[in-house]
RNA sequence: CGGGGUGUAGCGCAGUCCGGUUAGCGCACCUGCUUUGGGAGCAGGGGGUCCCAAGUUCGAAUCUUGGUACCCCGACCA
């Protein structure tokens, strides 16, 4: 275990080489001069627009529409919701004047002293409080319900501490908003927006979660029930990748959205909201990256096949780019992004190292051995094999071993994860597979206060109450108290 | 806010202890030739308020004082 140990460190170290050498060198994002904040270069980006894109269409399949609120958020709006103003209060950027003015002692600009506002504004950290002050005017009556708003856009958190993609102050998200006419329908609802997340995570991303509920500690500020994905990193940590928030009435009663019932009785509205962040990002990064670079899966990945030219002078550059527009287009009539890359600055091998740092899928080379032969040279990144492949039929045999790659990475993340699961029975067992690494399956006698006194010891939390799995009854493993079921701990980040 | 560390070319760093020619190295960049099946070689070239300010000194990247920025570890948090 002592070796397992050191080689889940050196997995740890690697994530900063991933976000400083390869992400920032690999144009992924690179660290702007704002504090916490992050530039997500275009390449970064186009993966970003791709999970976008995917999630939106999710979205549209379970009925939701886009909506767009302020940025701006009065600050009295904020402490309507006595836990969320509590949660979030810490760590607001908050705007107290509208102009500047040019400074006496011509030093450059200065905030106009006579500008200040009457009611500071707060950027937002999260928009329940602005969307449902919007509510209160769309909803009179049951028939104006549900609404289903989904909401793509930046927040803002002043986060004392911050962690390329992880936590950063400024992170690009989604959230989801929705108001129902009773109980049922939204807990039904933030139960169906955790399974959309799980199913993105796992068939999209291939990175395998385990879906559950938070414990009354680790819920959201203003949430009745917390709903989450928790996937584990190559360094055994657990990464909270998305959460779907059951809101009870909480909003509705803060600020006053009633709706008269088909019995003509007013009711208080039910409500849910969802989200997930560019903090998916890190987790693509985190489960599947090797020492080699970035590893995308195909259907996430800008870019899922480059191929490159071998050649030793303009006339074999101009054979091989004629036998490679076929395959180019043969590709992209399958809906496969490709590029031929024929820069002639680069030699083959600077472009192989470059691409494998970027995670592209697939890479072919062709050369004028491979003409005289009919063949290209084939390598899926995620094993770094290559073998001769006949031109014949290439575009079909690219197609499936994209497929192929996407099921092996996502299978490889599995097994890794599940062989880091351990069952521990008592708190001796606890603490040193805590130590060691990885997820702990538990008894917990459901206190808060135990809860709090295992992370002080172990900084370990419970990363959620599984809503699949054993769900044996037994006796806490601090206290001795009986418990319920075995619950999921783990170190997160 | 506590504890540690670092600011020298676009990036990464040496030089600082023990002050002394024109501040140096790798990568990147520019030009030329040769190369191209795993990160090319040679030759030439461009690029610096050595974080800022004050002080000590004949002389400061180097010593002193003050300031400032960033990084790591805690507390906090998705």
């Amino acid at each position: 275990m002592a070796k397992e140990l050191k080689d889940l460190t050196k997995r740890s170290e690697n994530y900063s080489q991933w976000y400083n050498e390869l992400v920032v060198k690999a144009d992924l994002a690179e660290q702007s001069a704002v504090r916490g904040c992050m530039v997500i270069k275009p390449y970064g980006y186009a993966i970003w627009e791709k999970m976008q894109r995917q999630l939106d269409t999710m979205f549209k399949e379970t009925g939701h529409v886009n909506a767009y609120f302020p940025l701006l958020i009065p600050k009295s709006f904020l402490s309507r919701e006595a836990d969320h103003v509590e949660g979030f209060a810490k760590e607001c950027a908050v705007v107290t004047h509208y102009r500047l003015k040019n400074a006496e002692d011509g030093s450059g600009v200065v905030v106009d002293p006579e500008a200040r506002l009457d009611e500071e504004l707060i950027i937002r950290p999260t928009s329940e409080t602005i969307i449902w002050n919007t509510y209160k005017n769309w909803i009179q009556s049951y028939r104006d319900l549900p609404i289903l708003c989904n909401q793509w856009a930046n927040v803002f958190r002043w986060e004392m501490r911050t962690r390329m993609f992880l936590r950063t102050a400024e992170f690009l998200w989604q959230e989801g908003h929705t108001a129902h006419a009773t109980k049922e329908e939204a807990m039904e609802e933030a139960v169906k927006m955790l399974n959309v997340y799980a199913d993105f995570a796992e068939k999209y991303m291939a990175v395998p979660v385990i879906k559950g509920v938070k414990t009354a500690n680790e819920r959201f500020a203003g949430a009745l029930d917390t709903f989450t994905i928790e996937a584990m990193m190559q360094d055994g940590k657990a990464l909270q990748a998305g959460t779907s928030h059951f809101l009870g009435q909480n909003f509705a009663k803060a600020f006053d959205v009633q709706f008269i019932n088909k019995e003509n009785k007013l009711e208080y509205v039910w409500a849910t909201s969802w989200g997930v962040s560019t903090r998916l990002m890190g987790a693509l990064i985190m489960t599947h990256s090797d020492d080699n670079g970035l590893v995308l899966p195909p259907h996430l990945a800008p870019l899922q096949v480059v191929i490159i030219p071998i050649y030793k002078n303009a006339e074999q550059l101009a054979a091989v780019s004629e036998r490679v527009k076929s395959i180019v287009d043969g590709l992209k009539k399958r809906g496969i992004s490709v590029k031929f890359d024929d820069a002639d600055n680069k030699r083959p091998g600077f472009k192989f190292a470059d691409y494998e740092l970027k995670g592209v899928p697939v890479r072919l080379a062709i050369g004028a051995r491979d003409l005289e032969n009919n063949t290209v040279e084939i390598m899926r990144r995620d094993t770094l094999e290559k073998h001769s492949q006949s031109l014949d039929g290439i575009e079909d045999y690219v197609a499936n071993l994209l497929e192929d790659i996407q099921n092996n990475i996502y299978a490889k993340a599995l097994s890794y994860r599940d062989s880091h699961i351990r069952v521990a029975n008592s708190y001796d067992e606890f603490k040193q597979y805590i130590e060691e690494g990885g997820f702990v399956l538990a008894h917990w006698d459901g206190t808060t206060e135990t809860e709090v006194r295992v992370k002080e010891e172990t900084k370990a939390t419970i990363r959620c109450i599984p809503l699949d799995g054993d769900t044996t009854p037994g006796t806490c493993i601090f206290t001795g108290k009986p418990s319920a079921r075995r619950v999921i701990f783990a170190r997160n980040y």
